[in-house]
DNA sequence: TGCGAGCGTTAAATCGGTTTAGCAGACGGA
DNA sequence: TCCGTCTGCTAAACCGATTTAACGCTCGCA
């Protein structure tokens, strides 16, 4: 594993001394030295395959072309892994290496992961979260130019990313009023405390009904355990409801839930989308495209956000002015087979 | 994101030379120098908060410290991400920080992906897949002690663990046979060429069916696209087969396939597992904890296998013989409830 | 002949540690 | 008193690159 020839055997294949080889290596030979010279060094790396030794030009330059990835889990479960793959990407885009460091959200070992990415000189850090949060304690070494992904630190300064929750939100029930729909049920996750995508996702609701002038009905926000029998006891309990209050629509907090919602449906008989429309919320690859009929969803933009942590972390990307929050990346709908007019027998329209 | 105090400034403040701070925090002082002033170092060194730049030191000692993960498509998928995660696992444990590249399976990527591992002077590679594969190209750069993760490469003398598919699948049937099926249908996947897993799981499945005495039926071994569509269509292919010919039970390739089973059983109006019991592979935690009633699989052992990998790299785990080929990691059965006894009316036992 | 300028190249310092060889001083024994 | 040994510590080399200051040479010109 180590490494064989260093720029001392090029100097001497070459017959000139090591400062011309890097010099001339780096391109910063220009005009100071002759092309037959230059031409000469590289035929003898070339020849003996020199590959410089990237720890003691880092050493020297204080740039190793490294940078950290350090998150709670999201390297480690199946949610947002295009995170890291964006992140790889962008990295490799401008030759750098990432390095990956899972804490499981343990304060001590984040501060631990922190300090040993810092003593590898990295070139920066991202700190990534599988989902939206808010952070109110961060690592206190954390350098001042980490960038935030999928989390937004309580204490400005730090520019960050995170998906507009409340957009897609609005997109997704927009979709439903778009097709008719009237009665439309949001089924929400009960977890305490709430995480911050719930209440977005509830305000992007809220707001295209009342856009739409229908008055909200409380009884058809409901909450359930995060998983599909979750998701099927919520949705059932709304399909349960008198026939005139019965929502002909479902606005899913997740897939899973979604998951859920579509085996109520079976259990009360109604055809997906011919009695019921159903919209999810994270287009997991596993979930919305294998459903059937495909659940017509709204995709969360790890991809794009994970590129726009390290591209601003890189410097590629403009940083944000510190006043300016946390950047709200688009999450777009994705429209498959799930979505249709609510049923002309049914509940009927009220307003709309 | 620069390293403020060196050595020198611990060296400084204790009233010693650099030399000395260095004996006494790598404990190689031993005997050497007194109590009273190793004392006084550490305490110098808590104090400014130094921390040795480790570039510095990987330069001088040629071990960094630092392994690499190259994989096709492992960190980007919600497959095997386990295996990343076991992989982060042991290297913190041995104080190793990992680097992860994707290549996306490009031959030209991962040759530069390798490279750059090594100029960085990692200490060890692992060379990881998504799926169990035999590899008959490798990047000519990998190292030697390279180790190979859910792969097999087709030269020898390479380390490499993949899951026991063929044991599996053993399992998987062994579970129906035991709960008094004879009729077993098993739904591959139709994929060219035949991953290697499709032949293992294969073999299991008709190693069981001989020691139990049931002659195998060619029509019980169907092939569809690895997805939940592709299963459904599969599925209903031996659903629709006549009574006295049809199974009572499926073994699938993978969850997906089983999710598809899963709704071709209610098209034909069976339930699971009254009328019809369902093993799938994999246990995706997506889908197999998720579908109702739950699935009953064999679990892949990514953790098993990314943590085996990189304790062979660091040496904390004996390395096989070269001839050993490569090692067989258990893949357990893990018990929902998709399975049950045959339909006493449904299509009889022949033999068992 | 002497001098300055420009060209091509390199010696040497540097990054921040580790490691080896050895120095200075105290001490004990002959 | 002298020598050897032991104790406690350090100077200096080294890892492998980058970078700066400057050297030697040639050439042109006065």
């Amino acid at each position: 594993m180590t490494q064989r020839v260093g720029i001392k055997d090029v100097a001497r294949v070459a017959g000139v001394s090591a400062a011309t080889v890097s010099l001339v290596l780096n391109d910063r030979a220009a005009d100071r030295i002759p092309p037959s010279t230059q031409e000469r060094v590289r035929r003898a790396a070339q020849e003996i395959g020199y590959a410089p030794n990237r720890l003691a030009r880092s050493l020297r330059t204080r740039r190793t072309h490294t940078i950290g990835l350090v998150s709670d889990r999201i390297a480690t479960t199946p949610y947002a892994v295009r995170m890291v793959e964006a992140a790889q990407d962008v990295a490799r885009e401008h030759g750098h290496l990432l390095f990956l460091v899972n804490t499981g959200g343990d304060p001590a070992l984040e501060r631990e992961a922190v300090a040993a990415l810092l003593d590898q000189q990295v070139d920066g850090i991202v700190y990534a979260c599988m989902w939206h949060r808010v952070l109110e304690d961060l690592p206190e070494n954390l350098p001042g130019d980490a960038v935030f992904l999928d989390a937004r630190p309580a204490v400005g300064g730090f520019p960050a990313v995170v998906p507009d929750d409340r957009g897609g939100a609005i997109a997704a029930v927009q979709e439903l009023v778009d097709a008719g729909h009237t009665r439309i049920a949001f089924i929400d996750i009960e977890e305490d405390p709430a995480p911050v995508a719930s209440g977005l996702r509830r305000e992007g609701y809220l707001e295209v009904l009342r856009r739409a002038g229908i008055e909200p009905d409380p009884a058809l926000h409901v909450r359930g355990v995060s998983d599909a029998a979750g998701g099927m006891a919520a949705a059932s309990r709304v399909l349960e409801l008198p026939e005139d209050r019965r929502p002909t629509a479902l606005f899913c907090f997740n897939d899973r839930i979604a998951m859920g919602a579509y085996a109520a449906a079976r259990h009360h008989g109604l055809q997906i989308p011919t009695d019921l429309s159903v919209v999810g919320y994270d287009d997991q690859q596993l979930i919305a495209a294998e459903l059937d009929p495909g659940l017509t969803t709204v995709r969360l933009p790890h991809y794009e956000m994970g590129r726009w942590a390290v591209e601003v972390l890189l410097g590629a990307r403009a940083r944000p002015a510190d006043d300016e929050g946390a950047v709200l990346m688009p999450c777009p709908l994705v429209r498959r087979d799930s979505v249709g007019p609510p049923p002309t027998r049914g509940p009927g329209r009220r307003r709309g």
